[in-house]
DNA sequence: GCCGTCAGAATGTGATCACGTTTAATCCCG
DNA sequence: CGGGATTAAACGTGATCACATTCTGACGGC
């Protein structure tokens, strides 16, 4: 067995990391629209969300519903919906003892993880490029922007806004996309990858993650270049995955 | 007609409908391992499952907790729980005014559907042929009399029944391919399909469906050839989908 | 005859309680 | 001291109630 630094970053997830994982969204910008106030269990669902795919969450964290209720300042029954929720798209496992806990990673279901995520993520973004121009070059500043906070995350070396930028880079992208189909299958998929990516990049750094196909991805798109794009994404995927692999070791 | 069975009367063939729709498994083959007894809003959830991915359920079909509750004879609580996760998973939507209905089919939709299903369908039925070669023979073997009682409901012109071996043919198939996260995405993917390719099969009768590509896929898992495999399920997906294509019409 | 109004039924949502099971902590005996 | 038994806390689940909103349909005025 490898003797690698074991307490290291310390498992010490606690209070303080928790408050920042499920942090409520700015209340200024809040205004949707000023239609109708949203359900309690939706906003419970969409920060928990929120903090799996950008990996706030280690996978095998135990969750509980009066937990979560009292996590979250609200009655045990909006947590009930959210966990059902996003146990439905794979994010929660539910042990046979019917306890809630973060979806623990294997070998064999990172490799579909993997292979999914290359049969789709390519596809939806490549339907991008159907915006009309003046969006698409508002897309390609927004993207530019978000990379280079993300190029800024790993200078500091800060993993969990690297997991942040990483997914709000891809999911602006995706939903630029409007294919709602595809977008929820990728969501499901992220929610799987999230937790664990999150452990990878904690044990090797954030190092090893500045060459990305970001670039190439906000060219190809600018360029109106479906095909450039979508080999752009997948060499995307396909990187940050196999550093994943790398990081892989067996259980947790 | 405002006699006093007025409601009785009116809802009566519906109910029926609803009663085979939702029907329970067969008690005798309850025995799951005899380990727990299943919860109680997972029972409903997989009933309503079923009844949704084999097509059973018109899209636009209204649903209510209570009135699901009253039709399972369980309270509200497990319902609610049933409805919440198969709206994650797309199969029903939830309205501006939050009323709960069985998804409809848009041509956008439709189209995303379609490249969804051959990006991921075929990929995971070939992962099928991993399996030693005496669990691919049973497998084949039972794969050939559900396409035997395929064909005679396709005689009978019964579309109902049609629907129902059809999803087992697949579904036989995918699950056997022992791929979690795949069959999660395409189990998704039906639910949002059967409830549209029922009434698709109810405009254009059951006579287009006979030559479908069962044949060659049970033929290609026998031999143990995961290129053709593949190669069968995609021209069985384009086939089936091609016809949904040609019934759709706007709206529903 | 048609449309707006308005009361009653129905619905989603949140809160709270009860019950049986499971997990954790505690204690007691050796 | 240590480990198994016992007790207490925590948990998922189901049931029921309350409330605000939405839908339905009948009624009445124009």
């Amino acid at each position: 067995m490898r003797g690698h630094a074991d307490g290291e970053a310390g498992m010490a997830l606690t209070k303080a990391m928790i408050m920042t994982a499920f942090a409520a969204p700015d209340k200024s910008s809040q205004d949707n629209s000023a239609s109708r106030p949203a359900a309690v269990h939706e906003e419970v669902y969409q920060r928990l969300r929120r903090a799996i795919i950008s990996g706030q969450l280690e996978p095998g964290r135990a969750l509980s519903v009066r937990g979560l209720a009292a996590e979250f300042g609200v009655s045990a029954m909006p947590a009930r919906e959210a966990i059902r929720q996003l146990a439905a798209q794979g994010a929660l496992e539910i042990t046979p003892t019917r306890r809630v806990a973060v979806a623990r990673m294997t070998k064999e279901k990172l490799d579909e993880l993997c292979d999914a995520r290359l049969a789709l993520e390519p596809s939806l973004a490549g339907r991008a490029v159907n915006a009309p121009p003046a969006a698409r070059e508002a897309l390609a500043a927004k993207l530019t922007d978000i990379d280079e906070a993300l190029d800024q995350a790993i200078g500091r070396g800060d993993s969990a806004d690297y997991a942040k930028y990483n997914s709000e880079f891809h999911f602006t992208l995706y939903e630029a996309a409007e294919a709602p189909v595809y977008l929820g299958l990728v969501e499901s998929l992220w929610l799987q990858t999230g937790p664990f990516m999150r452990v990878v990049i904690g044990r090797l750094g954030t190092s090893s993650l500045d060459d990305d196909k970001h670039k190439e991805i906000v060219a190809a798109l600018r360029a109106g270049d479906a095909a450039k794009l979508e080999v752009a994404v997948r060499e995307d995927i396909m990187q940050g995955m196999s550093n994943i692999v790398r990081g892989y070791s067996p259980d947790v």
